[in-house]
DNA sequence: TCTGGGGTCCTAGGACCC
DNA sequence: TCTGGGGTCCTAGGACCC
């Protein structure tokens, strides 16, 4: 019989910095923000004592934040005042402005992520990356797997991750991916969810919609102007009906969920199909007002982009751009050379044409460069990542924004 | 002062080729 | 006054996830 595991790592972020500041433990913590180091400015300020040491009271409150960053993670008791995940931060500062921000510390949460998951490996070879905080773990040939149902088997992962790390998560294990996702949840934190396949009726059923991993905003909106709110609605409509109404592909991976069918695999390794940069500014800018500031930015995302590429031994073909305006629209452009690279200049250059053919008249909030259709190098003929003409002297490159100054220049 | 950053996958139209 | 059909690639946008 089948049995896979979803692992999920409580408030993982926010849980790694509690253990570096255990004085926190049961407050209102978020993390998230991005820019602002309040962390450097807490430690040179108390440099004479361990960090563990530094007083509650001269940690930075979400009351004083000022930025346009989203929370990452909130703490439990953050939670209780209604902050969550995704929330931008000026909201999550009316409902809890007494809560303790703090910035990602990306390199100590890839470290714990990594320790996590070769802890899981030790024990079940068959593992799926679902982001630094997540993993589907397929129990079916792990020796003791189907004991209990997985229960033995997840209560031993609990107990080596907690003892490696010091950190907690929460196991579901069920017939397939998809109702192992939805178990994990059911005790958090710190629990395990067991789930077999006659219960889906009883245990299944009874879930909103937006339980099911794939069903988001939109199509949850969808359903309820058609009076459908839970998953057991859902499967009360009859296959067809629900391809008329989302689609062919859509409406049968809809009917399937929700009487939880799924087969996928637990998939232990895979290659990326882009890579991309992108920052949001901390005032809109304008293509013509601000066009050095954008002009250094957009120099800069193509160079981390290449960097990312060179580092992690890829080239791609298509180079794409992205851009946010003020009101929130988002505009892509695109642009597939012949040839693969992971040239700074030659993504810069493949970038400004892209800039040439998107709306540059209205303000922006976020630029981004992507890099797509990716090879290893060492897998294509030489020809293929010949380059091209030796970069432009600076004085002849074109520049970014120019005929862009103003609408009438753009001829 | 609403709304980060890094991804994947799907759809749909047009170009182009046989 | 008629205009195949299939396959693949490119591009833009959008839904969704962590």
């Amino acid at each position: 019989m089948r049995r896979i595991a979803h692992l999920d790592m409580d408030a993982f972020f926010a849980s790694v910095e509690l253990l570096r500041y255990p004085q926190l433990k049961g407050l209102p913590v978020v993390i998230g923000g991005g820019r602002r180091s309040v962390d450097d400015l807490l430690l040179r300020r108390f440099a004479d004592r361990p960090v563990s040491q530094i007083p509650v009271d001269a940690f930075p409150l979400l009351r004083d934040y000022v930025g346009r960053g989203v929370i990452t993670t909130a703490t439990y008791p953050a939670r209780q005042f209604g902050v969550g995940s995704a929330m931008g931060m000026m909201k999550a500062a009316r409902l809890c402005p007494q809560a303790i921000v703090l910035p990602v510390d990306f390199e100590e949460v890839r470290r714990y992520s990594r320790t996590f998951k070769s802890v899981i490996r030790e024990i079940a070879p068959v593992v799926e990356d679902r982001g630094v905080d997540e993993v589907y773990i397929d129990f079916t040939d792990v020796p003791g797997g189907q004991r209990e149902g997985g229960r033995v088997l997840a209560r031993l992962i609990q107990k080596s991750i907690f003892e490696a790390t010091g950190l907690t998560c929460s196991i579901g294990v069920a017939p397939n991916k998809l109702i192992a996702k939805m178990a994990s949840e059911f005790h958090k934190p710190n629990g395990i969810s067991i789930v077999y396949e006659p219960d889906v009726q009883a245990r299944i059923w009874p879930l909103p919609v937006r339980k099911i991993n794939g069903i988001g905003p939109k199509s949850e909106a969808k359903l309820h102007r058609l009076h459908l709110h839970t998953i057991g609605d859902i499967a009360g409509q009859s296959r067809e009906w629900l391809i008329d109404n989302f689609g062919q592909a859509y409406g049968a991976w809809m009917h399937d969920a929700a009487w939880g069918r799924d087969d996928r695999p637990v998939v232990t390794e895979s290659e990326p199909v882009s890579m991309s940069r992108e920052t949001t500014f901390d005032r809109d800018l304008h293509a013509v007002r601000d066009r050095a500031e954008l002009g250094a930015i957009f120099t800069d995302l193509c160079t981390r982009v290449a960097e990312d590429l060179q580092r992690k031994g890829y080239v791609g073909r298509t180079i794409g751009i992205k851009l946010r305006y003020d009101d929130f629209r988002t505009a892509t452009r695109d642009l597939t050379l012949d040839h693969y690279t992971a040239d700074p200049a030659t993504i810069r250059r493949a970038a400004g044409q892209c800039l040439k053919r998107v709306d540059l008249q209205q303000r922006l909030r976020l630029l981004g460069v992507r890099v797509g259709k990716l090879a290893r190098p060492d897998a294509l003929p030489d020809a293929a990542t010949e380059q091209p003409a030796p970069p432009v002297a600076a004085e002849q490159t074109p520049d970014l924004f120019h005929g862009f100054d103003t609408p009438q220049d753009a001829r």
